[in-house]
DNA sequence: ACCTGAACACCGTTCAAGT
DNA sequence: ACCTGAACACCGTTCAAGT
């Protein structure tokens, strides 16, 4: 049966070792790959050594721990948010296209994205996103302290938005949530909450996509129309 | 020694049960007791169960499963956020108040803060928080349209703000990543990121409430100069 | 109906011992 | 220096068996 594995010639040192040295990169890349195919929530230190054929102690001699293995996925992963643009129009419009870009890299892994929130990345990837930004906005005629500020806002309001979709979309618990919601506000007391009695579907209406780009509009024109308070030193200096 | 136990005065059916009935507010309780004490990651079902006095098992008699359990201690926590406002003041300052007692409920406990941006409450605290903004977004003029997204954007920004600021006052590792950020655009390449490097500390300046207070401001005056664009079915009506 | 012990199928991390 | 088996100290959830 197995007799012609004998007229194989002969490998170097031995016959198809299987066993890659363990490298970091060889461990992100395995997290990676579980990653795409199994979720956030599978990649575990046991998980990726048992991808690596391997056991989870060995993994710490190239990983710190979880984070830190999370903290290079997340760069990884922001590779693909920071390519050319491909919009022609106005700096806003452009605007929109790297942000809506932005949160449809963290739309597909939503652990991914809830972890952006908690920790800035500072990788190249990053940077290249925040230069992006910033080169829109001067082109918009944003004066410096406020492009510095609101260049926050939008990445925070990209990425909060990012998890509240993902998790609403992946879940199925999330949308019993919403619709419990939708229920509790269109049946409302009005005598209690006239408010929101008076809204009532209004709250619910639009779709994600127009109610995102609305609100990049409303950050923009806010912050062009709302300068910073001068901060204690500048107040010093103007003396 | 015990003898004197022999004389005190029996009880209707026993000394000291010491174990009160497993009740579902019982368990909630329990969980929020441990919640302040320890953390949510410390929030388990083993850890409720040992505190009651019971094995794990016996709590699903009465609690569904993990996430249950997190949108119940969620709505009471939000019972702190809606007590009525102190502060006199235009509407702006009232609503920035009343954002602000918002977030630092979820800043006490950052891991409710991320939970809050993945599942929407609907309890009464929720609605009553709602009903709050929209009463002062009214007072200050915003058209009905816009108040019901705006007050979406509010949130939004403010549970985000406090999902980034909580745990980064909590873990060592995320300061250590702030001090890897900062000193990543301090010293970058004004070749390669020429925005990035041209505003430099720009991009940190200003105190945690300055910058939330600010991007408040910016919200309310961008809402109240971007009016929402006519929905395909508001065209047709037109007609 | 309610409660439980025990089990199943997992985690992250450490550490002494090997190569 | 790198790698590993084994252990420690945990998880959530299920289920058959008890009361």
């Amino acid at each position: 049966m197995m007799t012609h594995k004998r007229f194989s010639p002969p490998r170097s040192r031995r016959e198809r070792p299987a066993k890659p040295a363990l490298t970091r990169q060889g461990i992100i890349d395995a997290a990676l790959a579980i990653l795409r195919e199994e979720g956030l929530h599978k990649v575990t230190m046991r998980r990726i050594a048992e991808a690596l054929d391997t056991g989870p102690a060995s993994l710490y001699v190239y990983v710190r721990n979880t984070t830190d293995l999370h903290v290079q996925i997340l760069d990884a992963l922001l590779a693909a948010a920071t390519s050319p643009l491909t919009v022609e129009g106005t700096w806003r419009d452009r605007l929109k296209q790297v942000l809506m870009r932005y949160t449809s890299v963290l739309f597909n892994y939503p652990e991914i994205a809830r972890m952006t929130l908690t920790m800035h990345p500072s990788g190249p990837n990053y940077l290249a996103l925040l230069e992006q930004l910033l080169a829109l906005l001067k082109e918009g005629g944003m004066p410096d302290r406020e492009a510095a500020w609101v260049v926050d806002l939008l990445l925070l309001y990209a990425t909060a938005t990012a998890v509240e979709q993902s998790t609403r979309q992946s879940s199925s618990v999330a949308a019993d949530e919403d619709s419990v919601l939708v229920a509790a506000i269109t049946t409302i007391d009005a005598s209690v909450y006239p408010h929101i009695a008076q809204l009532g579907n209004e709250l619910f209406s639009g779709s994600g996509p127009d109610r995102f780009a609305w609100g990049i509009d409303v950050l923009l024109s806010g912050a062009l129309s709302t300068p910073r308070a001068a901060t204690e030193q500048e107040k010093t200096d103007a003396i």
